[in-house]
DNA sequence: TTGTAAGCGTTATCAA
DNA sequence: TTGATAACGCTTACAA
């Protein structure tokens, strides 16, 4: 049983007493196998503990059974979510996951483009919205590829990730429904699409609500805490200050509500808050931020499936898959403060 | 260059005109090769754009260059922090890094064995105390091995963790240097060696300060929020009430912290409250939690330091590392309120 | 210092 | 329905 050496394949057919070419026909086209022995070899299988060498027949057949997946940044816990869905996915398929990140650094995604390039995976799963392997990428044969969030720019391929106009258009929405008519947007002014559609969720709400944005409340950030509350300062110091502010994601949010706070206001009394994403932390903001939720773990199993598609059929059935965000209603959005009613 | 098959060792020794041994030795020994045959390896290599097919490569030598992680939940933020540790130090060695998670299911578990018996991997790092694989972890051969946080409980496998006991008393003492006499312990009776040396250091900095535990305070939860809300309500129900509560880790301080603001105190005002950790979150709540971190991406480095030496050496360096855990000081902790003093 | 050749464990082709 | 065998790309005795 527990011999020091796996069992091989010849193992197993010596003691099946059939030939090699036997036994790997009775494990992967049984039906090309008499009855009587499959039999043996399934026995003979169980006896040896046998398990396919993975190397072996990687190299065999050309391929690996290894997904690469590749972010700038492994260590943000939005991506830990995704990739719980991306593991169950693969691995009910019997693929591994590769976990890969680039920092931004181009140095480090080139030597994820050697790895791709020594047969290390079969497919890659790319959280960039750009191909992180500089200009090498250009002329790089790369293995079937699935984006997440949002497309790569610079590679057509498909991707999976959240409508991003219908989410912002829930916060917009639930906004003007509590009676608020002057709401800011923070934005996040880096080429990230998703950042882009947000903000056209934001002015299509406005627009269906015959409001129209107001420029002068329309900010441009970084996406970061800090960018937040620079906004809130910016808009004190202007002295156009909105009732509400909707921001293009839950770091920003809790930016607002902190220079808010120093300001010495009460959300959701003086003003309200919306974030976008739903990142765990926002439950322990205070007040909990209302915001948007990105189904994390069906993304990553929604782009693992769709990656092994492509894996097998060759084919992208779909060359985007855009998921319902949903709005999830805490406590820094209430009806519009006194003054302004 | 970007040819529709990946060149192969032979491509290259034929541009250069030597044998594939010679390409294989120049890469690999180069100093066995001479001077000007290396040269013209080297350039034939930058030609194809030569890589080594990984596959063969650990076929012929009878190990992989991948180092499986298994973890109980991957969704842990974190876990992704360690994993950046992991994944940076496997790199730059030329490992990659494989995720998996058992959600303490043993059937995943029995699947990863698999998945180690057909050589997919070269070395295991592990964050359960105990082998994931069931019974049949005692028969299977594994492959060298590295504990995180915890020693595994049955297999003799060196691991990294952070000197619980060290940094519990970091929390004590700076309790009792406040000014408590009362303190709470709030801990976690699973099995877990870390939530008992945690208690350790508690009962130890009692000592020393000439307290003694006053075992009416000392509550077993189970690690998570609810069971902090749950202990402050017993406390409540007994009518014994401490001044501060040391907690086992961030999600019980959390609950605790819910639980008192639920019945009207205010923290660290009424009550102090410590946790261990320092998650993410730890700076969102309000009050920002007092807590001890752990180096958690130095943790994932170190641990797969250890395996690295294990897989060259064969000899496990230390089998025990243990690093150093630093207090954070937030604001969840002051001087008693008047009622103590 | 270099080349020849065996063999790692599979899968697939071909013949029986 | 089965078996013999070539090939996948590499490393490493062994020989030259």
């Amino acid at each position: 049983m527990s011999n020091s050496t796996p069992a091989t394949i010849e193992d197993v057919a010596r003691i099946a007493e059939v030939s090699i070419a036997t036994v790997s026909r009775a494990i992967h086209t049984p039906e090309k196998v008499a009855n009587s022995t499959r039999l043996k070899v399934n026995q003979a299988i169980a006896i040896t503990g046998y398990t396919t060498n993975a190397m072996a027949r990687s190299l065999r057949l050309g391929r690996s059974n290894m997904i690469l997946v590749v972010a700038p940044d492994i260590g943000d816990p939005n991506f830990s979510n995704i990739l719980v869905g991306l593991e169950n996915e693969a691995r009910s398929h019997g693929y591994g996951v590769l976990i890969g990140h680039t920092q931004n650094d181009p140095q480090r995604g080139l030597e994820y483009l050697k790895f791709l390039n020594s047969n290390q995976a079969a497919g890659l799963i790319l959280f960039t919205g750009i191909l992180p392997f500089g200009h090498q990428a250009m002329t790089a044969r790369l293995p079937p590829s699935v984006g997440v969030f949002e497309p790569v720019f610079n590679g057509g391929i498909p991707y999976v990730g959240v409508d991003d106009i219908e989410g912002a258009r829930k916060a917009i929405d639930l906004l003007i429904a509590e009676g608020h008519r002057k709401i800011a947007f923070v934005g996040d002014s880096r080429t990230r699409l998703a950042h882009r559609r947000r903000r056209m969720g934001y002015e299509a709400g406005m627009d269906a609500a015959g409001i129209g944005a107001d420029l002068r409340i329309v900010l441009e950030g970084d996406g970061t805490i800090e960018s937040g509350r620079l906004a809130v300062e910016q808009l004190f110091m202007r002295d156009t200050l909105p009732s509400a502010f909707m921001c293009v994601n839950d770091q920003t949010a809790i930016g607002v509500m902190i220079g808010l706070g120093a300001r010495g206001y009460d959300v959701p009394r003086d003003f309200s808050v919306t974030g976008f994403d739903d990142v765990p932390q926002a439950v322990f903001t205070s007040p909990a931020l209302t915001t948007i939720r990105q189904p994390r773990t069906l993304i990553g199993k929604h782009a693992m499936a769709l990656l092994l598609e492509l894996l097998s059929d060759g084919q992208p059935a779909e060359t985007e898959i855009l998921l319902r965000p949903d709005l999830v209603v805490r406590n820094s959005v209430s009806a519009p403060s006194r003054a302004w009613r």
